[in-house]
DNA sequence: TCTTGGCATTGATAA
DNA sequence: TATATCAATGCCAAGC
């Protein structure tokens, strides 16, 4: 028996325009898709005939959108048929009794439903918040099942659904089965919900015409002839129709999940292995990867060429050497391999194979993890269960990632360079970018004022690639990829598909966008390379002596509870002191003291308010020092502790992609912000300590924001006092205070201090005021008074400025681009805001592109000059070492060169290295 | 009622 | 009403 494919065109072109995954705007693309997804539906179905209806009149809304379809449907030979919308039932079901053919009907339309009988079926595809977008198969025999009541009742249903609305008729139909036992039961329904009673009773009538014409019988009283679908015999469809209708767009098809292939067998997965060698023999691109975990274990991993996508369940060893295998026959083919995020997925491996640093705190874990699985990285979700060993050969991936990386390397470890530009070149970069493609690098360098939730692959792909997609949690909520392997299967062969399709799309799109910007060779020869970098940092760790962090932690308990005491005391009464609302409360409601600043909510306890009253009120001191003894037991010592791993070290994640300005950050635990000011704190730094026959070394840049400044400025007075490398502070307080460089008072010398890093910050008269607490007034007499001294410094702010609002965009030395949309604001402060950070930005920027090579160059050394010495920690201009101790000349030769060879500026850049057991003593 | 998530406040770093 | 971060605590509203 024929199989025949009817399309309900009107319904499915509505879902196709509407209910995304498509574009409305792009209706061409739409109908592309459409009928790809038509295309596949009739290879999975093995039809032999294929038909398009449309019902007439057309609506309104999708005329456009019909007439490319009817037009694309012609063109390619395929039959197009237009029903009577009054009796369109009647007609298909006349023509299915009639022909006694197999036949499937495509539509969204639920009154098709009712067609369903013996060898008719239907397909809908449905998006849902559950399930995202899927297709729903329905046939005659499955009716019941699937919706709860028979096939006879769905005329009654839909009717009462217009009523009722579509939950409540169905639970209404599945108790009691029909709409007349439905209205014998009226007593029954009231008492349950009195509301749809009441509507039962308004609208009876209403009802029961509702279901006469949603039967097939509907039509045929007021027509009286039937109109019959007539097909000719040249509607078969040939293989080049087929060929034609599935083309469409990759992405789109992916969209559809109907290209996905799921395999859990090894004799599937070696035929789905063999497509993926035929592709890769056809040239270059890229390959996107997906690995998602549960508890321990690698669950599936999700390749796609963008052309071609799998979905492999890793049940046993065997397949994930087969997985690697495959991908070395990707790489060797010369195929990209692209991931959303290299360095998490290097973690991973690490972790589950049981090796690289341990797992931190089981609960961490597991916690951390189930973010992720919300769609901030699209390489793993992680839960808490099961954390026993289960190596499903995730080893060996790791393995493997990392040889590919290590051969790069030691057959090039001679041959890195500095180049005129200033910074790292060499094949090195070149052939690890042909190796590796991180596309969350490239989304930084493109976008990097984004952040967190608008930062995933769904997003991203919504920007460049103009799909709607729907992330993790919008389709599978909280559910764990295990739960949803085992629920719903299709719909995340669909989802994984579409990640992963996107993955090996998207990298073409942003590179091309990076091309233009300037800003690839950042990409390519920094930040790609540097991810390696702050990999093998973090897995390093740092050594800590967890006993006397934690006698530190006790001290600072003992601390706090006296001080505690103590103000109770004097206050009269016990309340907490950590909540800024019930001190405010305290001292300038009960006590009296005089208010300063205000905020939203209240007073404000601020330090900067308390300091001026602790002279007067010793209340206020002690809660000074309450607030400093909390932070340092809070934050540091129990935060710390909680961070320890089982190897006594602690293991920070630095991260690449998020901050505006290209500066990294640091975190779980953040160790960019451990204290060094004040001395209770900066004790803290002797707990990090060198490993035993190690010893730290630690350089950090002086006053680099300063000297890019002056270097990018080309202020003279800048240049000279930095070139005679004189103490800058003072240098500045003599010009602007008009004395000899001799006679600066250390008032003098503290207010230059604070100009200078005003002027970084992107100066104003009123924040420079309050930070050395003076008035405004004085405040702008000091920045006139320095501008005087450094002229071109405001000639090249005010250029800076101008550049900015003039492109939109703020750049470093290296090109690196921050937006300015603040420049554009209506708002007056936002503007202002904008025309500080447009001087900031390329500074601050600039600094940290240098150090960033820095670090890529004596990391590499390290390396290449094969010392056991580890790069551990980065902290905006410093590095930190551990050295071993017979290295240690060499690793202070390589510091020093290679972050003064790092930028070559107007002036030196200056480096202060030290030496010691602990960090406190290195620093 | 109890838990959870988001916002505000505060303070640590670059120095 | 100075640039860039991360994290802890408290508070309050939503949801179960």
């Amino acid at each position: 028996m024929s199989t025949w494919l009817i399309v309900d065109a009107n319904s499915i072109g509505k879902a196709a325009s509407q209910g995304l995954p498509f574009d409305p705007s792009e209706e061409e693309r739409s109908v592309t898709a459409m009928l790809s997804f038509v295309g596949s539906q009739a290879v999975k179905y093995q039809a032999t005939d294929l038909v398009f209806v449309f019902t007439d009149p057309v609506e309104e809304a999708y005329t456009h959108y019909n007439e490319l379809l009817l037009a694309a449907t012609k063109k390619a030979g395929i039959a197009v048929t237009l029903l009577e919308k009054d009796n369109c039932l009647h007609q298909l079901s006349h023509f299915i009794h009639t022909e006694s053919k197999k036949v499937i009907l495509l539509s969204n339309d639920r009154t098709w439903q009712t067609l369903l009988q013996g060898e008719v079926s239907l397909i809908s595809p449905e998006i849902s918040k559950e399930e995202g977008s899927h297709v729903v198969h329905l046939d005659g025999a499955r009716i019941k099942e699937t919706l709860g009541y028979e096939a006879e009742s769905i005329p009654e249903v839909i009717a009462l659904s217009g009523i009722l609305g579509e939950a409540m008729a169905k639970s209404l139909m599945k108790t009691y089965g029909s709409i007349s036992t439905i209205l014998l039961s009226m007593e029954e329904i009231r008492g349950k919900s009195p509301r749809t009673w009441q509507r039962l009773l308004e609208q009876k009538g209403e009802i029961l015409a509702k279901a006469l014409k949603v039967t097939p019988e509907a039509g045929k009283v007021d027509s009286g002839v039937i109109s019959p679908l007539s097909i000719d015999e040249d509607t078969k469809i040939s293989p080049e129709q087929l060929a034609a209708l599935t083309e469409g767009t990759k992405a789109e098809k992916k969209l559809l999940g109907e290209d996905a292939i799921y395999v859990d067998s090894l004799q599937m997965f070696h035929e789905a292995a063999k497509r993926f060698e035929a592709t890769f023999e056809k040239g270059t691109g890229f390959l996107g990867i997906t690995i998602e975990t549960t508890g321990s274990a690698l669950e599936t991993v999700c390749l796609s060429t963008g052309e071609d996508t799998a979905l492999f369940d890793l049940g046993s060893k065997d397949l994930m050497k087969q997985v690697k295998k495959l991908l070395t026959a990707a790489v060797e083919s010369g195929w990209t391999l692209s991931f959303w995020n290299l360095k998490h997925l290097l973690h991973q491996c690490g972790k589950i194979a049981g090796r690289g640093y341990d797992v931190l705190l089981s609960e961490q874990i597991g916690d951390g993890m189930k973010q992720e699985a919300d769609g901030q990285l699209c390489l793993f979700a992680m839960e808490k269960e099961d954390e026993k060993e289960n190596d499903r050969g995730a080893g060996e991936l790791l393995d493997w990632l990392c040889s590919l990386e290590e051969d790069v390397f030691s057959s090039e470890k001679d041959s890195f360079s500095v180049t005129d530009r200033g910074y790292f070149t060499g094949e090195y970069s070149k052939k690890l970018s042909r190796i590796f493609c991180d596309v969350s690098l490239l989304a930084y360098l493109l976008m990097p004022l984004s952040t967190g939730k608008d930062f995933d692959i769904e997003k991203v792909a919504g920007v460049y690639r103009k799909l709607e997609l729907k992330d993790y949690k919008s389709r599978f909520g909280k559910k764990s990829v295990r739960e949803v392997l085992e629920e719903k299967r299709e719909a995340y062969v669909s989802y994984a598909g579409v990640r992963t399709a996107m993955l090996s799309e998207l990298p073409g799109d942003l590179m091309s966008e990076l091309k233009e910007d300037g800003q690839y060779s950042l990409y390519e020869e920094m930040e790609l390379p540097l991810l390696f970098t702050l990999y093998s940092m973090e897995k390093e760790g740092i050594a800590m002596d967890t006993a006397a962090l934690r006698r530190y932690g006790e001290e600072l308990s003992e601390g706090i509870l006296k001080l505690q005491e103590q103000i109770y005391q004097e206050v009269g009464e016990e309340f907490n002191i950590n909540s800024p609302k019930q001190l405010g409360t305290i001292l300038f409601e009960k006590l009296g003291l005089p208010a300063g600043k205000k905020t939203k909510s209240g007073y404000s306890t601020a330090a900067d308010v308390l300091e001026k009253l602790a002279e007067d009120y010793p209340v206020v001191e002690h809660i000074l020092q309450y607030r400093t003894f909390g932070k340092l037991k809070s934050t540091y010592a129990d935060g710390l502790l909680d961070c320890i791993a089982s190897d006594q070290r602690v293991h920070t994640t630095f991260q690449q992609a998020v901050t505006a300005t290209g500066r990294l950050s640091s975190s779980d635990p953040n160790l960019q912000n451990i204290p060094v000011r004040i001395e209770l704190g900066k004790r803290i730094r002797s707990v990090f300590h060198a490993k035993e026959g190690y010893v730290f070394l630690d350089a950090d840049y002086s006053q680099i924001e300063l000297r890019v400044l002056a270097h990018l400025s080309g202020d003279q007075q800048l240049i000279e006092a930095y070139r005679k490398d004189r103490d800058i502070h003072r240098a500045t307080a003599a010009l602007v205070f008009h004395v000899p460089f001799e006679e600066v008072t250390p008032q003098q010398r503290r207010a230059a201090k604070a100009v200078n890093f005003g002027i970084v910050y992107g100066i104003s008269s009123f924040g420079l005021g309050q930070n050395l607490d003076i008035s405004r007034q004085q405040a702008q007499q000091y920045i006139d008074d320095y501008f005087r001294a450094y002229t071109r410094l405001q000639e090249y702010l005010d250029e800076l400025v101008a550049a900015a609002k003039r492109d939109h965009v703020a750049l470093t030395m290296f090109g690196r681009r921050r937006p300015m949309p603040e420049l554009s604001s209506s708002i007056y402060m936002q503007r202002q805001f904008g025309e500080r950070v447009a001087m900031n930005a390329p500074i601050q920027g600039t600094a940290a592109d240098i150090i960033k090579i820095a670090m890529l160059h004596v990391w590499q050394r390290l390396r290449g000059e094969g010392l056991s010495s580890k790069l551990l920690l980065q902290v905006h201009d410093e590095l930190l070492i551990e050295t071993k101790i017979e290295e240690k000349e060499q690793v202070k030769a390589i510091l020093d060169e290679e972050m003064h060879r790092a930028a070559h500026l107007l002036v030196p850049l200056a480096i202060d290295m030290e030496e010691g057991n602990s960090w406190y003593d290195a620093h």
